[in-house]
DNA sequence: AACTTGACGAGGG
DNA sequence: CCCCTCGCCAAGT
């Protein structure tokens, strides 16, 4: 698998584009999503190049922090953009993934339905 | 071809 | 909770 392959890339940009405003989601999240060969790193690393209509600041990392904050982006950018979508942000700069957490509804490949009758 | 480096994440102390 | 380690996988040296 080639992160290079736009359709890899595609795919990743895909589903970061259908992040509402004011909702988030997580590496791993996306790359459970896609599946096969996908990986929380890889999601990562194709989204420091993200192109331009994506979203990009609405994916953070599993701890529901910013992983650019020590970065090359100014300040907290990424975060002062969420902030800026509704996101509320704690004094360490962690958030609730709980609240703002989106699911995708069209890609369900194996969804677990909760038997009526467990 | 070996070794290091990440916009990651789960698990243990 | 915070910190560390380890597994992960692609890129850069």
């Amino acid at each position: 698998m080639d992160v290079n392959d736009k359709n890899y890339r595609g795919r990743v940009f895909d589903i970061v584009r259908q992040i509402p405003k004011g909702k988030l989601m997580t590496y791993g999240q996306i790359a459970i999503l896609l599946g096969e060969g996908y990986t929380a790193r890889t999601v990562g690393y194709v989204m420091h190049d993200a192109d331009k209509d994506v979203p990009w600041q609405r994916v953070i990392n599993s701890q529901g922090m910013c992983s650019t904050q020590h970065l090359l982006l100014p300040h907290n950018k990424q975060q002062l953009l969420l902030e800026q979508e509704g996101i509320v942000f704690n004094e360490k700069g962690k958030c609730n993934l709980e609240e703002y957490r989106w699911k995708p509804e069209g890609y369900e490949e194996e969804d677990e339905q909760p038997s009526l009758f467990g």
